[in-house]
DNA sequence: ACAACTCGTTCGTGGGAGGCGAACGTTCTT
DNA sequence: AAGAACGTTCGCCTCCCACGAACGAGTTGT
């Protein structure tokens, strides 16, 4: 779940927004349970949840509070605003046709890394289950492949406010391993992750950058690390390489204007 | 955009509520835009543009105010959270390959109409460009094909709500047409919507029900008014029902369990 | 059938937090 | 270099949120 920051922040707006995120996590919730969830006053809850409803962020269903569909087309809305969002969704579409592995297209926002496109099996699975909620930076193949574009000091912005977490025993714990994996990133041209996140579950993503070189977001192969021998590995990376480049290719068209041609 | 109704509801969300839906509105913003839309100080519409963006739900991009990607996991929360969701996609997606026409599940949520799962070509074309708010029920194919089964009071607390609103010349525009319109949907037993909601945009929707009859939603045909004719409506009509009816076949089992076998 | 319990809703009050305006910083423009 | 435009920070005053208590509706047990 999302932590606010130290800094200031409107106390009653945080109050709905951290509801919102309890009942994402609850899969649904009575308001008892989010009294308890969040230690506020039954009646503060109930005008929360009353407000939020009013506006159609939470709809009530006989007396269980769950998130309304508004969030349906607010999501389809920051899906479709990108303007590569098109070439975004062909690259992930062949992606998934090309290989047996799930693929994505993910990108870093405030500090974690979120998949904004992904034709995803293993990860829905019951043997792995990933919940929808972003990523920290240094435990995903995505991660890893978008700061290794990023000057240090960005990276090392993002480290201080979300520290260096392990959930599994093969995570990086510390920044110096961090940053000779991003060098080791930047030389072989993509990221891997081996069960870094969760437990037997590898990736492999790589970068997209604009021509001017700002990082657009990373596409990814994922998948049972089980599935994944050396010829396997080889064949996603190269899958990867080809999908970039078309995708950066794409891009690039759509973006040059007059200007660009004079410069 | 959704106006709240006038009861009371927290000042603070609301206004967060009200800067997202304008970001939403105006495709991105600036401080100065969102200060003269909301008639805000500067300062307050800042602090709740970096409350929000401490959550993850808006994001800075040089200067412009962006949704962010937290928005997307939500929606597909939102999306995958019915048990049904499965079956839906199916249905639409059948839909839409056997049809040449767009195909969409929508449900009612707070007396408006939204779309959960849709392929749409013709909604999203430069002639129509729909725009992703929620829709009046008494505009739409779909909100008529449920609101057929809803009791009148139930009907009739929606339409005091929201009113009947005529964003066409051939919208419905008093309660007495509506309830006649809804009497010939249970006749029929699908709703039609000939530009009513957008000039020359045609649809039919017919409503998806439990076995005890509770209306999960309404699937939908839809596309420009120059290509119907009687045949083609026929057609669609004919394949409306046919994915109605799987779908019901596979939720009612999907929801069987032990105790509806005992009664 | 009644009481006891649980859970959701409504109401009135005090204190803290949010909204405002002014001042400051920063980035472009001319 | 001066000015404009816009984003950010600060401090104070007022209003509105958070709380607790009381109420109502629905459920269980004996």
């Amino acid at each position: 779940m999302t932590q606010p920051d130290g800094e200031q922040v409107l106390q009653t707006t945080a109050a709905s927004l951290r509801i919102v995120e309890h009942i994402l996590e609850l899969g649904g919730a009575s308001l008892r349970e989010l009294v308890e969830a969040t230690g506020l006053a039954k009646s503060t809850v109930h005008s929360h949840l009353h407000t939020l409803a009013a506006y159609g962020y939470v709809v009530n269903e006989d007396n269980r509070y769950h998130l309304g569909a508004k969030f349906c087309h607010l999501g389809d809305y920051v899906r479709t605003r990108k303007e590569y969002h098109r070439v975004a969704e062909e690259a992930v579409a062949w992606l998934a046709n090309e290989s047996t592995m799930d693929a994505d297209f993910a990108v870093e926002e405030h500090g974690r890394v979120i998949s904004l496109y992904g034709d995803l099996e293993f990860a829905n699975s019951p043997r792995f289950l990933v919940d929808g909620s972003p990523f920290h930076v240094h435990t995903t193949a995505s991660g890893k492949a978008i700061l290794a574009h990023y000057d240090e000091e960005r990276v090392r912005k993002i480290l201080d406010r979300w520290g260096l977490p392990a959930p599994t025993e093969r995570s990086i714990t510390t920044e110096e391993a961090l940053f000779a994996e991003l060098e080791r990133v930047r030389e072989q041209g993509f990221a891997e992750n081996d069960g870094e996140a969760i437990e037997g579950f590898w990736a492999v993503g790589k970068a997209v950058r604009s021509p001017r070189g700002e990082v657009y977001g990373s596409l990814n192969l994922s998948g049972p690390a089980y599935l994944v021998d050396d010829e396997t590995r080889a064949a996603q990376v190269e899958l990867l390489e080809r999908a970039v480049d078309r995708f950066e290719r794409e891009a690039a068209a759509m973006y040059r204007t007059p200007e660009d041609r004079g410069e």
